[in-house]
DNA sequence: CGTTATTTGTGCGTATGTATA
DNA sequence: CTATACATACGCACAAATAAC
């Protein structure tokens, strides 16, 4: 039946922090202290305030107690789709080509070393709102990978031999103007502003092993990213 | 001494998990296993477990196992500062306007209500690098806010008066080309392209009690999120 | 400076409930 | 229905950090 006891504890507490009846450097009341006003063991209470802890809401200091955090309202969390499935996508090119400078450091490449390009067009209505520019260290006998990149994430493809765990990614935002180069393939004008985003894969050794360019033309859109506590009763 | 064996267990399944002998979609061993063949009992061993479901790694099934997760490669980590420390800033004005239309839109204003407009100005070497406009709904009698504005953050200002936890703020990055106002205000020329952060604050009634827009001009630097697994002996 | 009370941290045992196959 | 697996909850003991005396 109902909400299991250390939810219902949880809660409460949390719902004591809300409303101000504990603030940021606030100790709480210690575990006992909550166990015995609850009606619960100390192990049970205990559970709770794990929550708590762990939703960044409290903070426990061994010997003392739990302390009330200040929140971050810095930190935010991004969620950036590769596909959106607002757009269609085509790859226009898979080629192997001499890295730019940007790209050579991006990936710290060798002198020689070659890549391969990977673009990808992102259409709303056949106009096109976005570019996509992959790059992998080419090897000569590597397989290129065009029809996975089509439907799969591009972080998954180029760790594909490694765990899915040991990646990680570095993004970057900014914008640039479009080339000559990228006007033609989006069709629009030169010097046209574009939102960029750079992304470096990085594999489990710290080694670059992917860079991607994403630029997007003011219809494709903002990006979002939010901030903020959300935890209202929340259980599976 | 040492590491706690519940800290130890973990960190051998995450080690497992990272090294691929336990890959998305797989089940774990029970707790009951686990706990066996560490030769611990099945609480510790549920403690272990939890931290790694904490993380993301593993999801428990009543009745079935903890089943390997499939990485969230698309979730990103951003930091905002509003006050970059490699910047100093000087308030411009503070002022009380009629809102524009994307004002009165983004603060769901009714017609009529005024707000206080607050510009920011970013130096690099007394060289204006971004540029920071703020809007809050005035009412007459209001005080204004010039000082803490300063130094504190935007979201714990418009709701000073609440929880700093009731607190959310959703985030749009995009970009704009400079207007003849803000040319003037960042020294630079008409039309040059600007990454532009978009923030409304709002609070535990939902309701936007505050809009930030920020302009950042090229030499501002980029913005950095982060995505990805990193609990390399993480220990307080 | 040690003693002591308080508080959190770690770890085990046990019992019972409930979902899954 | 049964065996297995996770979920909840209590009790206990001892370790370790903290602060006040």
């Amino acid at each position: 039946m109902g909400e299991p006891v250390y939810f219902k504890i949880a809660n409460e507490l949390r719902k004591g922090i809300f409303e101000g009846k504990f603030n940021p450097g606030d100790l709480m009341p210690s575990e006992n202290e909550l166990a015995s006003s609850f009606n619960s063991s100390r192990v049970t209470t205990r559970k709770s305030l794990g929550i708590l802890e762990n939703e960044g809401l409290i903070a426990a200091w061994h010997g003392k107690g739990y302390f009330v955090q200040t929140p971050e309202h810095n930190k935010y969390t991004m969620y950036f789709e590769e596909h959106n499935p607002a757009f269609k996508s085509k790859i226009q090119k898979v080629t192997v080509v001499k890295p730019t400078d940007e790209v050579k450091n991006a990936l710290s490449l060798k002198e020689g070393q070659k890549v391969v390009l990977i673009r990808r067009i992102v259409l709303n209505d056949d106009i096109p709102v976005a570019c996509d520019e992959k790059y992998i260290p080419y090897n000569r006998g590597d397989p290129l990978v065009e029809t996975e990149i089509q439907y799969a994430d591009f972080p998954e493809i180029v760790a594909a031999k490694s765990s899915p765990f040991a990646i990680q990614t570095d993004m970057e935002i900014g914008f640039e103007v479009a080339s000559a180069n990228l006007s033609v393939a989006l069709s629009c004008r030169q010097e046209e502003p574009l939102l960029v985003t750079y992304r470096y894969i990085i594999n489990h050794y710290g080694i670059k092993v992917g860079f991607e360019k994403m630029y997007m033309r003011k219809a494709y859109g903002r990006l979002r990213a939010h901030s903020g506590y959300s935890f209202v009763g929340k259980r599976k």
